[in-house]
DNA sequence: ATTGGAAAGTGGTCTGACCACTCATATTGA
DNA sequence: TCAATATGAGTGGTCAGACCACTTTCCAAT
Protein backbone atom coordinates (compact mmCIF):
# COMPACT_ATOMS: atom_id res chain seq x y z
CA UNK A 1 0.00 0.00 0.00
CA UNK A 2 2.83 2.42 -0.91
CA UNK A 3 -0.25 5.37 -1.81
CA UNK A 4 1.89 8.65 -1.46
CA UNK A 5 5.13 9.61 -1.28
CA UNK A 6 7.20 7.95 -4.15
CA UNK A 7 10.17 9.67 -3.90
CA UNK A 8 10.34 8.61 -0.35
CA UNK A 9 11.10 5.19 -2.15
CA UNK A 10 13.30 6.51 -4.32
CA UNK A 11 15.44 8.25 -1.32
CA UNK A 12 16.13 4.22 0.19
CA UNK A 13 16.37 2.74 -3.42
CA UNK A 14 19.26 5.71 -4.28
CA UNK A 15 21.29 4.58 -0.86
CA UNK A 16 20.67 0.79 -1.71
CA UNK A 17 22.31 1.87 -4.92
CA UNK A 18 24.85 3.75 -3.38
CA UNK A 19 25.51 0.77 -1.08
CA UNK A 20 25.31 -1.91 -3.56
CA UNK A 21 28.00 -0.29 -6.56
CA UNK A 22 30.09 1.05 -3.61
CA UNK A 23 29.88 4.26 -4.93
CA UNK A 24 32.50 6.66 -2.55
CA UNK A 25 31.91 10.44 -1.78
CA UNK A 26 32.96 12.43 -4.77
CA UNK A 27 32.23 9.39 -7.10
CA UNK A 28 29.17 10.42 -9.65
CA UNK A 29 25.94 8.73 -9.35
CA UNK A 30 23.84 7.96 -12.71
CA UNK A 31 21.87 10.61 -14.08
CA UNK A 32 18.57 11.49 -13.83
CA UNK A 33 17.12 10.48 -17.20
CA UNK A 34 19.09 7.10 -16.54
CA UNK A 35 17.64 6.52 -12.84
CA UNK A 36 14.23 7.36 -13.76
CA UNK A 37 14.50 4.25 -16.91
CA UNK A 38 16.14 1.76 -14.67
CA UNK A 39 13.58 2.42 -11.19
CA UNK A 40 10.35 2.92 -13.27
CA UNK A 41 8.97 6.48 -12.48
CA UNK A 42 8.92 9.36 -13.67
CA UNK A 43 12.16 12.17 -13.95
CA UNK A 44 10.33 14.57 -11.89
CA UNK A 45 10.13 12.25 -9.01
CA UNK A 46 13.55 11.11 -9.07
CA UNK A 47 14.53 15.06 -9.05
CA UNK A 48 12.23 15.26 -5.84
CA UNK A 49 14.11 12.77 -4.09
CA UNK A 50 17.32 14.33 -5.31
CA UNK A 51 16.81 17.56 -4.46
CA UNK A 52 15.46 16.57 -0.75
CA UNK A 53 18.99 14.90 -0.71
CA UNK A 54 20.88 17.90 -1.90
CA UNK A 55 19.07 20.29 0.79
CA UNK A 56 20.78 17.70 2.83
CA UNK A 57 23.73 18.15 1.97
CA UNK A 58 23.85 14.55 0.64
CA UNK A 59 24.89 14.18 -3.01
CA UNK A 60 25.74 17.65 -5.26
CA UNK A 61 24.86 18.51 -8.85
CA UNK A 62 26.47 20.25 -11.20
CA UNK A 63 24.83 21.64 -14.43
CA UNK A 64 25.95 19.55 -17.29
CA UNK A 65 28.35 17.16 -15.80
CA UNK A 66 25.74 15.18 -13.55
CA UNK A 67 24.99 14.43 -9.37
CA UNK A 68 28.05 12.96 -7.41
CA UNK A 69 27.86 12.00 -3.69
CA UNK A 70 28.93 14.89 -1.36
CA UNK A 71 32.66 14.98 -0.19
CA UNK A 72 32.21 17.76 2.06
CA UNK A 73 29.53 18.13 4.95
CA UNK A 74 27.71 21.04 3.48
CA UNK A 75 26.33 22.91 6.28
CA UNK A 76 23.35 23.88 4.34
CA UNK A 77 21.44 21.92 6.80
CA UNK A 78 22.45 23.64 9.43
CA UNK A 79 21.60 27.26 7.88
CA UNK A 80 18.38 26.02 6.66
CA UNK A 81 16.87 24.67 10.31
CA UNK A 82 18.45 27.68 12.05
CA UNK A 83 16.55 30.12 10.48
CA UNK A 84 13.51 28.22 8.93
CA UNK A 85 12.21 26.07 11.85
CA UNK A 86 13.50 28.09 14.88
CA UNK A 87 11.90 30.88 13.71
CA UNK A 88 13.39 33.28 16.45
CA UNK A 89 16.22 33.69 18.44
CA UNK A 90 14.42 32.78 21.83
CA UNK A 91 13.44 29.48 20.33
CA UNK A 92 17.30 28.51 19.44
CA UNK A 93 18.40 29.80 22.79
CA UNK A 94 16.08 27.71 24.42
CA UNK A 95 16.98 24.54 22.13
CA UNK A 96 20.50 25.06 23.08
CA UNK A 97 19.92 25.18 26.71
CA UNK A 98 17.61 22.63 26.91
CA UNK A 99 20.31 20.65 25.17
CA UNK A 100 23.06 21.61 27.76
CA UNK A 101 20.86 20.92 30.30
CA UNK A 102 20.09 17.42 29.94
CA UNK A 103 24.23 16.84 28.95
CA UNK A 104 25.21 18.55 32.08
CA UNK A 105 22.58 15.95 34.31
CA UNK A 106 23.71 13.37 32.44
CA UNK A 107 27.77 14.17 33.71
CA UNK A 108 26.18 14.70 37.15
CA UNK A 109 23.96 11.10 36.90
CA UNK A 110 27.00 9.39 35.77
CA UNK A 111 28.95 11.07 38.60
CA UNK A 112 26.84 9.64 41.12
CA UNK A 113 26.80 6.34 40.08
CA UNK A 114 29.56 4.57 41.79
CA UNK A 115 29.32 1.04 39.50
CA UNK A 116 29.84 2.86 36.44
CA UNK A 117 33.48 4.23 37.73
CA UNK A 118 34.60 0.54 38.65
CA UNK A 119 33.57 -0.78 35.22
CA UNK A 120 36.90 0.41 33.96
CA UNK A 121 34.80 1.37 30.46
CA UNK A 122 36.76 5.04 31.13
CA UNK A 123 39.80 3.19 29.74
CA UNK A 124 38.34 1.82 26.69
CA UNK A 125 36.72 5.67 26.34
CA UNK A 126 40.32 7.27 26.51
CA UNK A 127 42.00 4.31 24.29
CA UNK A 128 39.38 5.28 21.42
CA UNK A 129 39.92 8.89 22.13
CA UNK A 130 43.51 8.83 21.40
CA UNK A 131 43.67 5.95 18.76
CA UNK A 132 40.79 6.75 16.09
CA UNK A 133 42.21 7.06 12.99
CA UNK A 134 40.04 9.04 11.48
CA UNK A 135 39.50 11.44 14.04
CA UNK A 136 37.29 11.42 16.98
CA UNK A 137 33.95 12.86 16.57
CA UNK A 138 32.54 15.30 19.79
CA UNK A 139 29.17 13.93 18.76
CA UNK A 140 30.56 10.04 19.96
CA UNK A 141 31.90 11.39 22.84
CA UNK A 142 28.66 13.65 23.96
CA UNK A 143 26.14 10.99 22.98
CA UNK A 144 28.02 8.06 25.02
CA UNK A 145 28.05 10.64 27.93
CA UNK A 146 24.17 10.51 27.33
CA UNK A 147 24.05 6.55 27.24
CA UNK A 148 26.35 5.93 30.04
CA UNK A 149 23.57 8.02 32.56
CA UNK A 150 20.93 5.79 31.83
CA UNK A 151 17.73 7.24 31.64
CA UNK A 152 16.57 6.77 28.07
CA UNK A 153 14.19 9.11 28.24
CA UNK A 154 16.64 11.97 28.57
CA UNK A 155 18.78 10.20 26.01
CA UNK A 156 15.73 10.61 23.71
CA UNK A 157 14.92 14.09 23.83
CA UNK A 158 18.82 14.90 23.47
CA UNK A 159 18.73 12.78 19.95
CA UNK A 160 15.92 14.99 19.04
CA UNK A 161 17.43 18.54 20.94
CA UNK A 162 20.48 17.98 19.00
CA UNK A 163 19.45 17.11 15.95
CA UNK A 164 17.39 20.42 16.44
CA UNK A 165 20.46 22.77 17.42
CA UNK A 166 22.44 23.37 14.19
CA UNK A 167 25.30 20.23 14.67
CA UNK A 168 27.11 21.93 18.30
CA UNK A 169 29.49 19.19 17.88
CA UNK A 170 30.15 18.63 14.24
CA UNK A 171 33.68 17.88 13.26
CA UNK A 172 36.12 15.86 15.13
CA UNK A 173 38.33 16.65 18.54
CA UNK A 174 41.66 18.45 17.91
CA UNK A 175 44.72 18.09 19.59
CA UNK A 176 43.78 20.59 22.33
CA UNK A 177 40.88 19.32 22.57
CA UNK A 178 42.18 16.04 23.11
CA UNK A 179 43.50 17.34 26.40
CA UNK A 180 40.22 18.97 27.65
CA UNK A 181 38.25 15.96 27.04
CA UNK A 182 40.55 13.59 28.97
CA UNK A 183 40.30 15.94 32.00
CA UNK A 184 36.50 16.04 31.65
CA UNK A 185 36.81 12.39 31.92
CA UNK A 186 39.23 12.20 34.80
CA UNK A 187 36.98 14.50 36.83
CA UNK A 188 34.07 11.99 36.02
CA UNK A 189 35.82 9.01 37.25
CA UNK A 190 37.36 10.57 40.39
CA UNK A 191 33.46 11.64 40.57
CA UNK A 192 34.19 15.25 40.81
CA UNK A 193 31.24 15.95 40.05
CA UNK A 194 31.02 19.85 39.93
CA UNK A 195 34.67 19.89 37.91
CA UNK A 196 33.37 17.88 35.46
CA UNK A 197 29.98 19.67 34.93
CA UNK A 198 31.69 22.98 35.01
CA UNK A 199 34.77 22.25 32.13
CA UNK A 200 32.07 19.86 30.09
CA UNK A 201 29.87 23.52 29.81
CA UNK A 202 33.51 25.51 29.36
CA UNK A 203 33.56 23.38 26.32
CA UNK A 204 30.40 23.18 25.17
CA UNK A 205 30.32 27.07 25.44
CA UNK A 206 33.17 27.43 23.48
CA UNK A 207 32.13 25.48 20.61
CA UNK A 208 28.66 27.64 20.35
CA UNK A 209 30.61 30.98 20.35
CA UNK A 210 33.11 29.53 17.54
CA UNK A 211 30.19 28.61 15.65
CA UNK A 212 28.43 31.36 16.07
CA UNK A 213 31.28 33.74 15.00
CA UNK A 214 31.63 31.55 11.85
CA UNK A 215 28.21 31.97 11.21
CA UNK A 216 28.43 35.65 11.18
CA UNK B 1 24.73 35.16 -10.39
CA UNK B 2 22.16 32.58 -8.33
CA UNK B 3 21.43 30.83 -11.70
CA UNK B 4 21.22 27.70 -10.69
CA UNK B 5 19.08 26.38 -8.15
CA UNK B 6 15.99 28.49 -8.08
CA UNK B 7 14.54 25.68 -5.71
CA UNK B 8 16.53 27.28 -3.23
CA UNK B 9 15.47 30.48 -3.40
CA UNK B 10 11.45 29.43 -3.47
CA UNK B 11 13.24 28.22 -0.03
CA UNK B 12 13.89 31.33 1.03
CA UNK B 13 10.79 32.87 -0.19
CA UNK B 14 8.97 30.60 1.38
CA UNK B 15 11.16 31.47 4.75
CA UNK B 16 10.33 35.17 4.11
CA UNK B 17 6.34 34.47 3.49
CA UNK B 18 6.16 32.56 6.55
CA UNK B 19 7.58 34.91 8.83
CA UNK B 20 6.02 37.95 7.44
CA UNK B 21 2.12 36.48 7.08
CA UNK B 22 3.21 34.88 10.75
CA UNK B 23 2.56 31.65 9.90
CA UNK B 24 2.13 29.52 12.73
CA UNK B 25 3.44 25.33 13.01
CA UNK B 26 0.34 23.63 11.82
CA UNK B 27 -0.97 26.41 9.75
CA UNK B 28 -1.78 25.30 6.21
CA UNK B 29 0.26 27.44 3.64
CA UNK B 30 -1.12 27.89 0.21
CA UNK B 31 -1.32 25.25 -2.52
CA UNK B 32 1.49 24.43 -4.69
CA UNK B 33 -0.71 25.37 -7.59
CA UNK B 34 -1.27 29.05 -5.93
CA UNK B 35 2.92 29.31 -4.45
CA UNK B 36 3.80 28.79 -8.77
CA UNK B 37 1.47 31.41 -9.70
CA UNK B 38 2.72 34.40 -7.31
CA UNK B 39 6.07 32.94 -7.18
CA UNK B 40 6.40 32.97 -10.84
CA UNK B 41 7.66 29.34 -11.31
CA UNK B 42 6.34 26.33 -12.49
CA UNK B 43 4.89 23.92 -10.04
CA UNK B 44 8.05 21.57 -10.39
CA UNK B 45 9.95 23.44 -8.84
CA UNK B 46 7.83 24.60 -6.01
CA UNK B 47 7.61 20.60 -5.41
CA UNK B 48 11.40 20.31 -5.25
CA UNK B 49 11.72 23.03 -2.72
CA UNK B 50 8.75 21.35 -0.76
CA UNK B 51 9.68 17.82 -0.87
CA UNK B 52 13.05 19.22 0.50
CA UNK B 53 11.71 20.79 3.35
CA UNK B 54 9.40 18.27 4.10
CA UNK B 55 12.51 15.28 4.13
CA UNK B 56 13.88 17.52 6.94
CA UNK B 57 10.60 17.80 8.59
CA UNK B 58 9.85 21.30 8.21
CA UNK B 59 6.57 20.85 6.50
CA UNK B 60 4.25 17.73 6.09
CA UNK B 61 1.59 17.05 3.59
CA UNK B 62 -1.58 15.65 3.31
CA UNK B 63 -2.62 14.30 -0.12
CA UNK B 64 -6.38 15.92 -0.93
CA UNK B 65 -5.89 18.70 1.92
CA UNK B 66 -2.99 20.89 1.52
CA UNK B 67 0.39 21.15 2.79
CA UNK B 68 1.29 22.49 6.53
CA UNK B 69 3.89 23.65 8.79
CA UNK B 70 5.22 21.05 10.79
CA UNK B 71 5.17 21.35 14.37
CA UNK B 72 8.14 20.11 14.94
CA UNK B 73 8.30 20.95 18.76
CA UNK B 74 5.16 18.97 19.62
CA UNK B 75 6.19 16.73 16.95
CA UNK B 76 9.50 15.84 18.76
CA UNK B 77 7.44 15.42 22.04
CA UNK B 78 4.25 13.53 21.09
CA UNK B 79 6.96 11.08 19.09
CA UNK B 80 9.09 10.77 22.82
CA UNK B 81 5.95 10.35 24.45
CA UNK B 82 4.32 8.02 22.52
CA UNK B 83 7.07 5.28 22.35
CA UNK B 84 8.48 6.19 26.03
CA UNK B 85 4.52 5.85 27.94
CA UNK B 86 5.33 1.78 27.88
CA UNK B 87 4.88 1.86 31.52
CA UNK B 88 8.24 0.11 33.04
CA UNK B 89 9.67 0.97 35.86
CA UNK B 90 12.14 1.95 34.18
CA UNK B 91 10.27 4.71 32.01
CA UNK B 92 8.57 5.93 35.36
CA UNK B 93 11.64 6.09 37.13
CA UNK B 94 13.26 8.13 33.75
CA UNK B 95 10.21 9.99 33.20
CA UNK B 96 10.31 11.75 36.95
CA UNK B 97 14.33 12.14 36.71
CA UNK B 98 14.02 13.80 33.91
CA UNK B 99 10.93 16.35 34.85
CA UNK B 100 12.84 16.79 38.21
CA UNK B 101 16.37 17.76 36.10
CA UNK B 102 14.18 20.35 34.40
CA UNK B 103 12.56 21.88 37.25
CA UNK B 104 16.45 22.04 39.37
CA UNK B 105 17.61 23.52 35.44
CA UNK B 106 14.57 26.27 35.83
CA UNK B 107 15.56 26.80 39.97
CA UNK B 108 19.46 27.47 38.41
CA UNK B 109 18.35 29.91 35.58
CA UNK B 110 16.41 31.82 37.95
CA UNK B 111 19.11 32.40 40.59
CA UNK B 112 21.23 33.17 37.82
CA UNK B 113 19.49 36.36 36.19
CA UNK B 114 20.10 39.00 38.20
CA UNK B 115 16.75 40.78 36.67
CA UNK B 116 14.57 38.67 37.98
CA UNK B 117 15.08 38.79 41.67
CA UNK B 118 14.80 43.12 41.31
CA UNK B 119 11.36 42.70 40.15
CA UNK B 120 9.61 42.22 43.20
CA UNK B 121 7.75 39.43 42.39
CA UNK B 122 8.99 37.41 45.20
CA UNK B 123 6.77 39.47 47.49
CA UNK B 124 3.75 38.42 45.45
CA UNK B 125 4.89 34.99 45.19
CA UNK B 126 4.96 34.89 49.16
CA UNK B 127 1.69 37.03 49.31
CA UNK B 128 -0.35 34.49 47.30
CA UNK B 129 1.35 31.78 49.50
CA UNK B 130 -0.30 33.01 52.26
CA UNK B 131 -3.30 34.45 51.20
CA UNK B 132 -4.82 32.07 49.01
CA UNK B 133 -8.30 31.29 50.44
CA UNK B 134 -8.62 27.47 49.01
CA UNK B 135 -4.96 26.85 49.77
CA UNK B 136 -1.88 27.23 47.53
CA UNK B 137 -2.07 24.15 45.00
CA UNK B 138 1.70 22.67 44.70
CA UNK B 139 1.72 22.51 40.87
CA UNK B 140 1.13 26.14 40.42
CA UNK B 141 4.07 26.36 42.74
CA UNK B 142 6.13 24.73 40.31
CA UNK B 143 4.74 25.56 37.48
CA UNK B 144 5.11 28.85 38.31
CA UNK B 145 9.24 28.55 38.57
CA UNK B 146 9.26 26.69 35.25
CA UNK B 147 7.47 30.01 34.14
CA UNK B 148 9.96 32.15 35.76
CA UNK B 149 12.99 30.23 34.05
CA UNK B 150 11.70 31.93 30.62
CA UNK B 151 12.69 29.10 29.04
CA UNK B 152 9.34 27.96 26.80
CA UNK B 153 10.60 24.72 25.41
CA UNK B 154 12.05 23.39 28.88
CA UNK B 155 8.56 24.28 30.20
CA UNK B 156 6.59 22.60 26.97
CA UNK B 157 8.68 19.54 28.05
CA UNK B 158 8.18 19.75 31.76
CA UNK B 159 4.68 20.30 31.81
CA UNK B 160 4.20 16.94 29.48
CA UNK B 161 6.47 14.92 31.16
CA UNK B 162 4.48 16.40 34.97
CA UNK B 163 1.33 15.25 32.99
CA UNK B 164 3.43 11.55 32.70
CA UNK B 165 4.39 10.88 35.61
CA UNK B 166 1.60 10.76 38.47
CA UNK B 167 0.45 13.94 39.29
CA UNK B 168 3.15 14.20 41.97
CA UNK B 169 2.69 17.61 42.87
CA UNK B 170 -0.97 16.85 43.82
CA UNK B 171 -2.81 18.66 46.36
CA UNK B 172 -2.71 21.96 48.63
CA UNK B 173 0.62 23.11 50.77
CA UNK B 174 0.55 22.56 54.44
CA UNK B 175 1.17 24.74 56.96
CA UNK B 176 4.78 22.95 57.52
CA UNK B 177 5.18 22.73 54.08
CA UNK B 178 4.27 26.53 53.36
CA UNK B 179 7.70 27.45 55.72
CA UNK B 180 9.90 25.07 53.48
CA UNK B 181 8.53 26.71 50.54
CA UNK B 182 9.14 30.52 51.73
CA UNK B 183 12.35 28.90 52.83
CA UNK B 184 13.09 27.97 48.70
CA UNK B 185 11.89 31.41 47.65
CA UNK B 186 14.18 33.32 50.25
CA UNK B 187 17.30 31.13 49.05
CA UNK B 188 16.35 31.97 45.18
CA UNK B 189 15.73 35.57 46.24
CA UNK B 190 19.27 35.85 47.63
CA UNK B 191 20.44 34.04 44.56
CA UNK B 192 22.17 31.52 46.86
CA UNK B 193 21.68 28.31 43.75
CA UNK B 194 22.76 25.67 45.49
CA UNK B 195 21.00 25.66 48.56
CA UNK B 196 17.62 26.56 46.50
CA UNK B 197 18.09 23.65 44.27
CA UNK B 198 18.88 21.56 47.68
CA UNK B 199 16.24 22.27 49.68
CA UNK B 200 13.78 22.02 46.27
CA UNK B 201 15.12 18.49 45.79
CA UNK B 202 14.34 17.47 49.28
CA UNK B 203 10.94 18.83 49.48
CA UNK B 204 10.33 17.19 45.48
CA UNK B 205 11.91 13.45 46.68
CA UNK B 206 9.74 13.84 50.07
CA UNK B 207 6.61 14.64 48.16
CA UNK B 208 7.74 11.01 45.79
CA UNK B 209 8.09 9.28 48.71
CA UNK B 210 4.29 9.66 50.62
CA UNK B 211 2.84 8.99 47.00
CA UNK B 212 4.53 5.68 46.68
CA UNK B 213 3.72 4.96 50.36
CA UNK B 214 0.25 5.92 49.34
CA UNK B 215 0.04 3.89 46.46
CA UNK B 216 1.46 0.75 47.85
C1' DA C 1 49.35 19.14 -34.91
C1' DT C 2 46.31 22.77 -33.56
C1' DT C 3 42.05 24.77 -33.21
C1' DG C 4 37.27 25.67 -33.85
C1' DG C 5 32.79 24.21 -33.47
C1' DA C 6 29.18 20.86 -33.70
C1' DA C 7 27.12 16.94 -31.18
C1' DA C 8 25.93 14.44 -27.24
C1' DG C 9 24.92 14.29 -22.57
C1' DT C 10 23.60 16.49 -18.25
C1' DG C 11 21.01 19.20 -14.89
C1' DG C 12 17.25 23.18 -14.65
C1' DT C 13 12.69 24.53 -15.69
C1' DC C 14 8.06 24.84 -17.54
C1' DT C 15 3.65 23.09 -19.22
C1' DG C 16 -0.25 20.37 -19.35
C1' DA C 17 -2.33 16.36 -18.37
C1' DC C 18 -4.04 12.71 -15.39
C1' DC C 19 -4.84 10.30 -10.86
C1' DA C 20 -6.15 9.76 -5.81
C1' DC C 21 -7.79 11.87 -2.08
C1' DT C 22 -10.42 15.26 1.15
C1' DC C 23 -13.98 18.24 2.18
C1' DA C 24 -17.88 21.12 1.79
C1' DT C 25 -22.06 21.43 -0.51
C1' DA C 26 -25.98 20.04 -3.06
C1' DT C 27 -29.06 16.44 -3.99
C1' DT C 28 -31.78 12.70 -2.99
C1' DG C 29 -34.50 9.55 -0.40
C1' DA C 30 -37.22 8.24 3.63
C1' DT D 1 -37.79 17.54 8.02
C1' DC D 2 -33.68 15.11 8.37
C1' DA D 3 -30.30 11.80 7.28
C1' DA D 4 -27.72 9.52 3.77
C1' DT D 5 -25.70 10.00 -0.58
C1' DA D 6 -23.74 12.09 -4.76
C1' DT D 7 -21.22 15.65 -6.72
C1' DG D 8 -17.80 19.03 -7.65
C1' DA D 9 -13.98 21.95 -6.41
C1' DG D 10 -9.53 21.94 -4.58
C1' DT D 11 -5.25 19.63 -3.34
C1' DG D 12 -1.08 16.82 -3.50
C1' DG D 13 1.24 12.83 -6.47
C1' DT D 14 2.97 11.54 -10.82
C1' DC D 15 4.10 11.44 -15.55
C1' DA D 16 5.65 12.72 -20.34
C1' DG D 17 7.58 15.87 -23.31
C1' DA D 18 9.57 19.94 -24.48
C1' DC D 19 12.98 23.56 -24.15
C1' DC D 20 17.16 25.93 -22.06
C1' DA D 21 22.04 26.41 -20.18
C1' DC D 22 26.04 24.24 -19.49
C1' DT D 23 30.08 20.81 -19.89
C1' DT D 24 32.63 17.48 -22.19
C1' DT D 25 34.02 15.07 -26.16
C1' DC D 26 35.51 14.52 -30.59
C1' DC D 27 35.96 15.37 -35.40
C1' DA D 28 36.96 18.28 -39.21
C1' DA D 29 39.02 22.41 -41.24
C1' DT D 30 43.04 24.95 -41.12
Amino acid sequence: MNQSKRYLDIVRDLRDMIRQDNIRPGDRIPSERELAETLQVGRSTIREALRSLELLGLIETRRGEGTFLADHRNNMLVEVLSTFILQDNQSQKDVRETRQMHELAAIQAICADRTISQMGIWDGFRMRLSEEENGFQREDFVRELMVLSGNRLSLKIWVLLHKYSGNPYNGTVSKAEKERLLNILAAIEQQETDKAAQEFKTWSDGLLKERLRNDS
